[in-house]
DNA sequence: TTAAACTTTCAGTATGTTTTGAAAGTTTAA
DNA sequence: TTAAACTTTCAAAACATACTGAAAGTTTAA
């Protein structure tokens, strides 16, 4: 296979993959897209090679620079802006955890907790079904919420080492 | 907070993280209905508490069952059929993970597998970054391939104990 | 058999999400 | 200043996904 078609199936690959973990495709073909290039790249640059509009690839541009995965770039003596990702791996890794806690599991967690709560008749079979599954999951909730500040904090292989010295 | 309005505030939100996980939200509203009913339901009920048609209702039904998250239930002497879900979080956990890594990360691994085989010219920067960013996500993706299977095999309590014991 | 009870299918509709492109806004150099 | 270079916004259009409901299919009991 050649570059630059290998290039081509790494941002479609990567752009499906984005779209069933609900992150929009064009965000991660972008994201692709810089991930492969040894260069930033201009909104032009960008816009020219995945073939979208000037508005698409600002608002993208934008989401990824939320989501910490790439940065502004300015070249002294250039008016344009650059872009490029961060290519450590285990940072994007992290920074994907990090922000999907944040938007997702937090919010859960707290009505998970609210809903821990709720008090009712200890013979009531309705209650004691909801009580148990609420209270279940309310804990593997908190376990993965633990595991994942572990996991921010810890350096890759410090963290896949331990792993699989725990898992032979 | 009343039973009843917990259950319902617990079907919204378990609806709403499905959603953002790429599960659809009818289809993770009647999983969480399930879970905290402790009898088996039939369709109808299921339509009449959720408000949804009857086909939605049966085909949500049927992919429950194809993620493995609920079974059929036959009454003795009764034609309807009804449905459960299985309350243990734990296997909820391992039959989502492992039918998302079925649909979703093995593609994917094979592709990057694919791609960490093209050859270039060490020396074109172009090739260079390719190559690394490919290589390094490759490598990623089979150790989160190594946990699942690990967590697969694994009993709950021994696979969260050992990860605490770990960490700490 | 037959007809009632129940389940499944699927074309059409509704709903939600993403993208476009042109207009408005901002910055910079002269 | 001013005008060119560039960035941002947002209403409308395109696209994608989910849902409905009526019709077709299946099973069961008498």
């Amino acid at each position: 296979m050649e570059l630059a078609e290998a290039k081509v199936k790494f941002i479609e690959t990567w752009g499906k993959l984005g779209s069933e973990w609900g992150i929009n495709r064009t965000m991660a073909q972008v994201h692709a897209l810089l991930l492969v290039s040894p260069e930033a790249l201009t909104t032009e640059e960008i816009m020219e090679t995945l073939r979208i509009s000037r508005g698409n690839a600002n608002m993208t541009l934008r989401d990824l620079i939320g989501w910490g995965l790439i940065e502004k770039q300015h070249k002294a003596g250039e008016r344009k802006e650059y872009f490029y990702a961060d290519k450590d791996t285990w940072n994007i890794a992290r920074q994907v955890a990090k922000e999907r806690r944040k938007r997702e599991l937090d919010p859960v967690l707290k009505v998970l907790e609210e809903l821990t709560q709720v008090e009712g008749d200890q013979n009531d079979p309705a209650y004691q079904t909801f009580n148990k599954s609420v209270t279940d999951i309310n804990k593997l909730a908190k376990n993965v919420d633990k595991t994942l500040d572990t996991m921010f904090k810890a350096e890759e292989n410090w963290f896949w080492g331990s792993l699989f010295k725990l898992f032979k």
